[in-house]
DNA sequence: TATGTTGTTCGTTTAATTCTGAACTATTTA
DNA sequence: TAAATAGTTCAGAATTAAACGAACAACATA
């Protein structure tokens, strides 16, 4: 952490955010790496330069950047005459995230549905309430990949 | 796995259950309780009848209910003259839960935003898309949160 | 007061994840 | 062709998380 990030203030941002992360469910090094890609200057490291700022492996740097490429978090550039990939965040693609998450937040909601239909009709309220969950859950779907949809055209149109 | 949950299809659907609310991040024990407590019949299990139910050791089931209530997923009953709970899945509360997930990104947009403040405005093509994100994220909040109180009051006057 | 029942706590064991270092491929430059 | 550079792969080490079992506290019942 010595030539790309240069105060310590921003050394401790990476900290911060790469906490954040982590609490969202990434690696440590997959966090600090973005972290690091929120707070450097350019946006775009090769491998080797945030080898150094993280201290971490080649290994495990390599590693997570397949990974958060395979995320579609981040992407690589490159220029003319340089053979190194510059790693980036992804400033159009993140969307595509959050929207994966909601087909997640679906299939669960198909596999309630079936729970629902196997039980007997005693308790009915206690079954009510689950298809009270799912029709909530289909609505808040709904609205979030209608919200999602016109966002994009918004964009488009920019 | 005998008395409580009868049959083959219904284990089944426990595991599967499960297998999604791991991916979910859930721990394997608290999976199995969910999934268990959306089979069961009726819905509402004493920890012996959920340590028989999922073969795992009391410890386990003890600390992993704990954790649920404490996520507000499940809660207990009690029976006059029956010293026993009887865990349930809460009904009422879960959608405090997903309320809790919005605050989790109010609090990372936060960190973003201070993050974009510290960055000179060279790359400012870049530092533009981290806001847009910011201001999508907002949006998205808003529309989450106001959703849920719509839903809420709904709810109430049924 | 003894006995049984319900649920918790805590130290240990087991299992899974994360990270590393060394070797390797592929490509470029001298 | 040799040396250097960029990135990958993989077996094992280190770390972290999950689950266990035994002991324990609280309470009820006999």
């Amino acid at each position: 952490m010595i030539a790309i990030i240069d105060s310590t203030e921003k050394r401790r941002q990476v900290e911060r955010i790469g906490v954040a992360l982590e609490k969202l469910g990434l690696t440590p090094v997959a966090a600090r790496i973005l972290g690091l890609l929120l707070v450097a200057e350019p946006p775009y490291l090769t491998l080797d330069e945030i080898v150094e700022a993280t201290q971490a492996s080649k290994s495990s740097v390599g590693n997570a950047l397949k990974f958060l490429q395979s995320e579609e978090s981040i992407e690589y550039i490159t220029f003319p005459g340089d053979r190194k990939r510059y790693f980036q965040l992804s400033t159009d693609t993140w969307l595509e995230g959050l929207q994966q998450r909601v087909e997640q937040l679906t299939s669960f909601r198909e596999i309630l549905l079936e729970t629902v239909d196997m039980r007997s009709d005693q308790h009915a309220k206690f079954n009510q309430s689950l298809l009270d969950m799912c029709d909530f859950y289909g609505e808040f779907e709904e609205k979030v990949e209608s919200f999602i949809s016109e966002w994009k055209k918004d964009r488009q149109t920019k």
